[in-house]
DNA sequence: TATGGTACTAACAAAAAAGTAAGAAATGAG
DNA sequence: CTCATTTCTTACTTTTTTGTTAGTACCATA
């Protein structure tokens, strides 16, 4: 009577996969978190100004946010000097530099498609 | 005096990848795009309520909304046949499949790095 | 003539994300 | 003592996204 039993005929890998991409998804999704990442890997180090100068219209608020965000799931690492004014500088973690190849590909892929 | 024109250190090829990824965000962002997509890439068509019922939670509203923008972004095909009750099927474009190594890297990604 | 099954659509409410603007801390330079 | 600089923080508003619920169209079948 309930067709839900179709969902049987969905096999362990179709789940898998599909929570390995739920939790990608979780952890870049983001309007700016793509662009913090591409940077920080091109860039290596950013301070919080030069990510600010580079992601064109994001507000404090917002990058702050997302910093927070990334730092949160282990994807970017936050280093502070003791220095006044305040230095911060973000980069990469070993979790976030193994998101590498996605991020390429992520920009090819838009430079092929985006017909601009 | 202005610090802005620090931007112009930013080089072509950054501007290009980080162009690059901006579009492919546009693409990609939204709950349940990477999903909807990973399971067209692993069962090449799949009606309506299939769709549905793997999404689990995913409204009625939601699943047409976000195929519809796929639709609208060249990803995903919509083959409907002149029958009652209605029949729909949904696969992906050749634009779409073009995504597959992304979608199971980013599946692969998940998978290894979600501590669940 | 009424019912069932599938793929939607529309209207409104709730929740989440993002924008805006003001300000705080800390200290060396003047 | 005041100011400038940098990295945030907070409160509030607006916008965007998502949930909820009800309803539509179609026609074969009973």
């Amino acid at each position: 009577m309930r067709k839900q039993s179709s969902t049987n005929t969905i096999n362990k890998e179709h789940i898998e996969s599909n929570c390995g991409i739920a939790y990608t998804n979780s952890v870049l999704n983001g309007r700016w978190k793509l662009n913090i990442l591409a940077f920080l890997l091109d860039e290596e180090k950013l301070r919080y100004s030069e990510l600010k100068t580079r992601l064109i219209g994001i507000s404090e608020r917002m990058l702050i946010a997302q910093l927070k965000e990334l730092q949160a799931d282990g994807l970017v690492h936050r280093n502070s000097y003791p220095e006044v004014p305040p230095r911060v500088e973000y980069s990469l973690t070993p979790k976030g530099k193994s998101l590498e190849k996605i991020l390429i590909q992520m920009a090819e892929w838009g430079t092929k498609n985006n017909q601009n």
